[in-house]
Order: C-alpha cells, then structure tokens, then sequence
DNA sequence: CCGCTTCGTCGAAGCGCTTCGACGAAGTCT
DNA sequence: AGACTTCGTCGAAGCGCTTCGACGAAGCGG
C-alpha cells in the first residue's frame, strides 16, 4: 500500500503538496500537478479514507439507516436507494447503509457518537420517533424520510400522501364510483403512529368528503390472510361497494384472492387502485393494478442533495419537501357495472 | 467531544492506560480500571472510530455489498442481511450494506482499496464474477454468498440446490407426480452465468432422471408475463404436466394467473412448488404456496462467522458450506387428479 | 523602483487513537 | 536468596493524512 508519503517523495515534492493536489484546497502549477499524478499512477496511489477522516474529521461517509424486517424491502425502498447513492456519488460521498433493527437506541447512539457518519437518512420515520431523538442529541445531521409528529424544526422529504390520496379517489370518482373502500395498514400500526397510515387516513375521509361521499376506512393486518379479512369487512359495512383503495402491498393480494372467490371480477364489479406501489408489484397481480407509483429514486436523491447541502455550505437551513405519487392506469379500475347517479364526471373508460 | 486524554487526566492514569481497559490487550488493575470505567461514565466518551481505525489499522467494519435492482429485496435477502448484521455485532463489527451496482468495478475497486473495510460479504455472485476478481487484487477477505465456477480457493456459503431440487422433486413425486416441469428463471440469466439457475436445471435433470422421468426445463423472464408465458410452453411442451416446480419469485405469479386463466386450479389439476422463496411471498398467492424456503439468516450468520473468524484468527483457512432449503408444505401441492402408473411412492394427501 | 498582494510550495503540528519498549513491584522457582 | 517471570503502568512513537503559518518569487499599482 502506498502512502502519500511515497508519492511525494518519487515526485519530489512534499506530503503537503500532494495533498493539495488531492484535494484542491490550495492553488498548485500545472507542471507539479502532473508530477504528482504521474507518481500516483505509478504507485497506483489510494489515499487511506480513515486517515483523511481522522484529519479532516469529516468521514465522507453518508449513512442510510433502514429498518429490515421480515416483510423485506419492496421496489419502491430499492428505488430510494439507488437513487440516494447515485446522489451521493455525484457530492463526493459515499452512502452504507445500516440495517438498524428498531430495538436499540443505545446501538444507534453509539453508531452516531463514534462520528464515523458524517450525515444520516432515516427512513420509515414514526411520528414520535426515538431514533430522532438520540440523533439529535449526539447531533448528527440527519434528513428524514417521513415525518415527525412536530415538523418544524427537522428536514424531511416525504410523499404528499394528501395530494396522492386526493388524485386516487379523483381517478375512481370520475370513473363513476360513489362506495369507495379505503384498505390502510392494521390497527396496531395506526396506534403506533406510523404517519403514512395516519395522514392518508385524513386525507381519504377529506377526499372523500370532498366529493360529498362517506368515507370508509378498514384497516388491514400486512397479510394476504389480512386482506381477505378486510374485504369481508368492507363488504360488511358497505355492501354496495364498487371500488377499494389500498395502500398494503401484502394485503392486496390477499383482497384480490377474496375478490375472486367471492365471484367477482376485477374490475368489471370491483376496481382496485393500490397506493404506494411499484411497478413491478402492480404487474404481479393479475390484471395488473392501477397504482399510484411512489417517487422512490426521487425521494432519495432529494434527501440526500439536501444533507450534502447542509454538510457542505455554510447556512444549516433546513428542507422540507412532499413529493407525490403518480397515477398510472393498469387494467384494475374502470366504471362500475351499474354506474350510481351520476352527479359529475366524465366518459367512463376501461383505463388500458 | 471528550477524547481519551481527558478520561485519562480525570482518571489521573496514562491515555495508554485507558486504551487498555478500552481494548483488554493488557492487564489492568481492577481498581484502575474502575477509575477509568468511571471518567468515561462522568464524560459520556465515545471513542472516534477513525482514530481507532487509523492506529490499529482495522476498521472493525464489514461490507455487504449486495447488487440493488429495481426488483427489489425478497424477505429471503432481507432475512440473511439481519442474519449477517446480528453475527456481526456478536464479533465485536459492524455492518454496512453497500449498495454497488453491478456496473463499475472501479467504485468497487476504489471503495476497497481505501482500506475502510476489513472483509467483505459479496451476494449474488456469477459463475464468473469481475468483483471477485477486483476484490482479490486488491486483497480484501472476502466471502462469497453463491459460488464462482471455480470453488477451489474461495470462501463461500451457498444454497444446497442439489439436495433442495432433490426434495422438492421428491415432494412431489411422492404424491404420485410424473410430469413435472421446471420453471427456472430466464435464458439470459442462464447464459449469463448465474449459478443457482445453471445448478437447479443440473439438478432437476439429475433428479427427474434418478426418478425415471423426463425432465422438462422451460426458462421464464423474471415478470408476470414471463409466466404466463412460460407455462403456455410447458404445456406445449408436455400436454400432460401435472406439477410445476418454479423459482422465479415473479413468473410465479404469472404462472399461477395463466393457470387460472385456463380453468385448471391449483392443486387440483396442476400442483406447484415455488423454490428458494420466503414464507410471505409463498403466503401471497392464493391458495398459500408449498416452498422450499431458503435458509437466509442462517446464510448470512455463517458468512459472517466465517470472515470474522478469518479476520480474528491467525489461520486463514477457507470456509466452504452449503444450505440446503426446507420443504414447506401449504396448500398449492396435492396428489394429481389421475395418479400416473403408481411406480412407488405413499399414500397420496393433501398436504396441510 | 518600493511596498503590497497573490501564487506555489514547504515544514511541522496535530487529528485521537494503538502499541511497543521499559520499568518498578510482586510473585515463583529451585 | 538470587534469577526469572508476570503484572500493571507509563511515555513516546507512530498510523496517513490535512491544514496552518511561513516564505521566496512573481506581479502590480503608484
């Protein structure tokens, strides 16, 4: 292994020098500059990142702190992902991430206090988040991906859940459904704050009263097991239902299974539009499902443009941004057989 | 920030002393270590990791480098990233996933080099794999999850696809199946060298011969209509299949959707085993999927173990396991409707 | 042509830790 | 009892880099 130390030498210049050619924090002569890169080639040089860290202390290192569960990760936090390292590639940072279980602060604390992270990303973030706690306290830079309960004083980037929720019951609406079933995560999730659940809870009953509809909500354990439940469920409050929403990637599988042993075709008597999805889900089912598909490398690009920018410039502004999900119109949804009075809406289609 | 100079000075011992009670590489008293224990209480000391890694040069950090695509992490890649995550910690390391595309073996080479990483875990690895190669140059410990053409001077861990191919094709002709079909995953995966599907099509045709039968191979693209299609083929192929043996999470789906499609259930008419695939994906389709479930957080413990132990112990022995999946028996294999000219084989059931 | 800034380079002082050699005190053989 | 180990601690020398202050050499306005 070479160091910086052999470099300069074989190019008779000092470590200093060499430095400066590496990092660009000082002015050097062309003629110097290409000694000195001669003799890296030569040497086939890589600078030792712990050293530059400990002296630099600033590790270049971005960490992307994902909970792994059973459930596994799905297109859309792969697409984040990718996303977000391309992103830190293009700042000059490298992104690990951490598969941080939820059980231990105190491991994430130690993580954080031992500043070999130079900025976080925290993903699948609760409303009332300890991991944002202790983060703060040892006072890393940290973008979120969701939010907190008190948004003010963090930077996150998240999807408009109000805005997705609000175009998905459009695209039903118009259509001519009026018995909207909303499938959300389970109960328990609901309880333990996880935003996602919550916010588009409100923004259905909104949208949905928007139109002058009455909002019906089932909540769904992440199961196809669960989603068979739900539907009896949503059968059982409103019978008349042509149309669900759901935003469980799990439970929808199980939705269609019961939708199907109950006799009925998607989407000629049940159109089904699933939140929050990836393409290559949607296509899993059979017809694919209309979806609305979640900004994933977009998302991730954001948060991380937005923590170079913080670690990087001097202003530790902070960002806060919703991006939405898009509509995209797969063979799931269309009008209901016996369309109900129309009040609005245009031609009903068969959304190719 | 506390260093480790003020522990020392509030301890009133030597900074050499305190990185002893730190590292346990020498003895100390106990009454000295007490004092020590305690400053580093009283101060919240966190030690800097980069220094540490600096001076004893060792990182005490693992990588897991593990392709990103847009299909996503199964529950079985997730399992064995927790899997490898908890080995980790238990050795006293921590884990990043590092999320490399398969593109550029210079970021690869780059990030290796930089000696920010003591070993390596490499997941998905090709018969013949550029990263192997790089990593070896560079002379990172390595272990590979998946094998390389030439297993000879490698550490690996991998999936018994012989025995599991054995076992499921001995699931299902001890029901009394005897046109089974393979399903694996596409011919350009094939061609391009991916070990599981060029051992699992070996293995099938071993087995189905072992049993007397013609083995029937069909390669699926990884999408849902890679499966439907795939199983119009079959049955081109073999008019009379009765059991399908899939292992390609997606076409299964498809598989099962084309089924469907033509008015044969499942398992009455055709019966299914999905290989290598987790429990909640085998819980996704209706009926529940019979699975040879893959070992993953097994897999993950012992590539870890391995390379801790080839990072902590003087011998650099390699470690050379395979795993072979465990049949799990639902609902989507039953005996076929008219038994083919019973040769052997139990009674017949309809699998819990 | 003198004082002043800018350019290009060097040497040295760390960054916060590990680890080596040394050494007095104590224990252990024989 | 003398010769060795072992124990418990210290001081100092780095690990490979960044960064600061310094300084000769140009460039330049007046």
């Amino acid at each position: 292994m070479a160091t910086m130390h052999d470099v300069a030498r074989l190019a008779q210049v000092s470590v200093s020098t060499v430095s400066y050619v590496l990092t660009g924090t000082r002015p050097i002569s062309q003629a110097t500059r290409n000694k000195v890169l001669a003799a890296m080639a030569q040497l086939d040089y890589q600078p030792n990142a712990m050293a530059r860290g400990l002296a630099s202390r600033r590790s270049r290192i971005l960490g992307l702190l994902m909970p792994m569960d059973e459930r596994g990760l799905g297109a859309t936090e792969t697409a984040f992902v990718t996303g977000a390292a391309a992103a830190a590639s293009v700042a000059g940072y490298h992104l690990v991430l951490s598969p941080v279980g939820g059980g231990n602060p105190d491991d994430l604390r130690r993580l954080a206090s031992q500043r070999m992270l130079d900025g976080v990303v925290l993903m699948e973030v609760q409303l009332a988040d300890e991991r944002v706690t202790v983060l703060q306290e040892v006072g890393v830079p940290l973008v979120l991906i969701g939010r907190t309960g008190d948004t003010s004083t963090l930077s996150y980037v998240d999807i408009d859940f109000d805005q997705t929720v609000r175009e998905a019951v459009a695209h039903l609406v118009s259509l001519g459904h009026r018995q909207i079933v909303y499938v959300n995560h389970s109960a328990a999730t609901l309880a333990s704050g996880y935003g996602p659940a919550l916010r588009t809870r409100d923004a259905f009953t909104a949208a949905m009263t928007g139109h002058g509809l009455e909002p019906v909500m089932i909540a769904a354990e992440d199961s196809a097991a669960g989603g068979r439940a739900a539907l009896a469920a949503a059968f059982a409050q409103a019978p008349k239902l042509t149309a669900v929403l759901a935003m469980n990637e799990t439970a929808i599988f199980g939705i269609l299974g019961e939708l199907t042993g109950r006799g009925l075709s998607v989407p000629d008597d049940v159109s089904v539009v699933s939140m929050v999805t990836s393409p290559q889900v949607a296509e899993l089912a059979t017809p694919a499902l209309t979806a609305m598909t979640s900004p994933g490398s977009a998302l991730g690009r954001i948060a991380i443009e937005a923590l170079t920018r913080h670690l990087d410039g001097p202003a530790d502004q902070r960002h806060q941004q919703l991006l939405p999900c898009t509509l995209e119109i797969r063979g799931s949804t269309a009008a209901p057989r016996r369309p109900a009075l129309a009040t609005s809406g245009p031609t009903p289609n068969n959304g190719g």
